[in-house]
Order: structure tokens, then C-alpha cells, then sequence
DNA sequence: AGTACCACCTGACGGC
DNA sequence: TGCCGTCAGGTGGTAC
């Protein structure tokens, strides 16, 4: 489930376990996970460097190898281990580090992407992602939904507007702020943008801390009550499945207005 | 500008 | 046990 939360554990897992390394060796499994270059180019421009630190943007990592950045996007399997021994079942690129240990890059549905970059803020910049949740204050949020229609959950789930949340952590801040998924942009009181703008960043910061303790969201999150029928945990209400911009989306029909 | 739909890829799960 | 349809938390392209 890799959303800004998990990708800001993933980094925490990488700068804490893959730094200051001497690479080795680089084993693409599948080249189908690499994005602009080939395999032994790939690995050529990696094999003898560290990376020396980690940072991320949204849901995408970088890690700067020293003049190139390693650049990681998870899609809906991706996962990051750290090992001695026995490689995952689903690693697709391999790091080996001079000391013996190794980093993995998994992915099972190969929606992932590893790459290089030069400057990750150039990237971010012609990729065209929008700022991130965590450093971006209220204001600029606000700014984010000026002159916009369309349903609110389609806004917060586009990488090129605000940059991290999925359909998890959207619906999951959509149902704490008790804002129905469809809801106009333009229809949202300055109250609640301001409800919405807060409890997004509750939940990401949250989430994170909980990760930390290798737990996930508390019992009375949306997130352990995503089947149509449940029984909502705040209100009493009934969840409800729908498809909202083309994701399955769950709310509650009662206190989400 | 906003949305619907398809494609990419692999595995888990339920029904028969 | 095996086959088949459906679904999965992401993203990019196309078409309306």
C-alpha cells in the first residue's frame, strides 16, 4: 500500500539500513522495472558508489548515490528489503553492498519503477508533481482548490495537484473530515477546507508514526471497515462502495455529507 | 477542465 | 483439484 506514509517508511528504512555502502554489484532480475536505461547501463552507472542520503517527494524516493540519484516509485506492490541472506521472492532489482548485506527492490505486479535522475527537483519539476502534503502549509492548500469543480476526491488522488495521497488515505481523510467523496471542489465552506486540510495531514503523520511501531491506522479508521454494508465505527452509519473517478471508493452514507 | 475507460502485470480468493 | 471471473491501495494514454 504504498501512499506518502509508506514511502516516507520506506526512506526512514533506506537512509537507517543502505547508506554509506559501497555498491558492489547491481542485479537487475527484470528490466521491465527500469524506466530510461537498460540494465548494464544501469548498473554501470551505480556499481562502486554509496548512497549518502535518501529524500522524498510524494509517493516517489531518491537516493543520492553521489552525482546520480537512484530514483524509486512503488506502485501497488513495491516494497524495500534489507537482508543477508535470502533475497524476496518478488526482488526485481538487487543492490550488493561491499559488506555482504543487500537491498532489495520488490515488486509482485511490476507497476514500480526504479531509475536514475540527475536532480530530483528538476524531476519533480518536469514531471510536473504537485507539493507535497506534509510541507505545504494550509494556504497553499486552500490555493490548490481555488477555481476547480469536480468531485473532491478526484483532486486530492492527482499527483500533478497535491502529491502522496492514494485512494486509501484519500477516502480515509475524506470519512474523518465527514466530506462526501463526490462533493464540488467549489462547494466546500472555508470550514471545511480547513477540517479537510488538517485531518489529511493528521492521518499521513499518523499513519507514519504508527508504521514506526509496525502498526497500521487505529480500529476506528475507515481503513478496517472497507466493505460495502459495514458498520460505521464514528456515526452508527452504514459504509458504502461506489466507483469515484474510476477508483472503489468507501464512506460513510451517513455523517459524510 | 473533468471524467470514463483501457492497459500494464501478477496473485489471491470465491464460486462452481 | 482445477478452471474462471473478479478484484487489488498506481499511473499513463485516449477519447468524449
Amino acid at each position: 500500500m504504498p501512499e506518502l506514509p509508506e514511502v516516507e517508511t520506506y526512506t526512514r528504512y533506506f537512509t537507517r539500513h543502505a547508506l554509506d555502502q559501497k555498491i558492489a554489484r547491481v542485479d537487475v532480475r527484470d528490466e521491465r522495472i527500469l524506466g530510461t536505461l537498460r540494465k548494464d547501463a544501469f548498473a554501470r552507472r551505480l556499481k562502486g558508489r554509496s548512497f549518502v542520503s535518501a529524500r522524498r517527494h510524494g509517493k516517489h524516493l531518491f537516493a543520492d548515490a553521489g552525482g546520480v540519484w537512484l530514483h524509486l516509485h512503488f506502485g501497488m506492490t513495491g516494497d524495500l528489503a534489507y537482508y543477508r541472506e535470502e533475497a524476496p521472492r518478488f526482488a526485481r532489482v538487487v543492490f550488493d553492498f561491499d559488506n555482504g548485506a543487500h537491498l532489495a527492490f520488490e515488486d509482485m505486479r511490476l507497476f514500480g519503477l526504479v531509475d536514475l535522475v540527475d536532480d530530483p527537483d528538476a524531476f519533480i519539476e518536469e514531471s510536473g508533481l504537485g507539493p507535497d502534503p506534509l510541507t505545504l502549509r494550509f494556504a497553499g492548500f486552500a490555493s490548490l482548490l481555488e477555481r476547480r469543480r469536480g468531485a473532491i476526491k478526484s483532486l486530492l488522488m492527482a499527483q500533478e495537484i497535491i502529491a502522496g495521497l492514494g485512494n486509501l488515505y484519500v477516502d480515509e481523510t475524506l470519512y474523518q473530515a465527514s466530506i462526501h467523496p463526490r462533493r464540488p471542489v467549489d462547494s466546500l465552506s472555508s470550514k471545511e477546507t480547513r477540517a479537510l486540510y488538517d485531518t489529511m495531514r493528521r492521518i499521513l503523520r499518523e499513519a507514519i508514526t504508527r508504521h514506526a511501531r509496525g502498526a497500521d491506522l487505529p480500529g476506528n479508521a475507515l481503513y478496517h471497515h472497507r466493505e460495502e454494508g459495514e458498520r460505521c465505527p464514528r456515526c452508527g452509519g452504514t459504509i458504502q462502495r461506489a466507483v469515484v473517478f474510476g477508483r472503489t471508493t468507501y464512506f460513510c452514507g451517513r455523517h459524510q455529507r
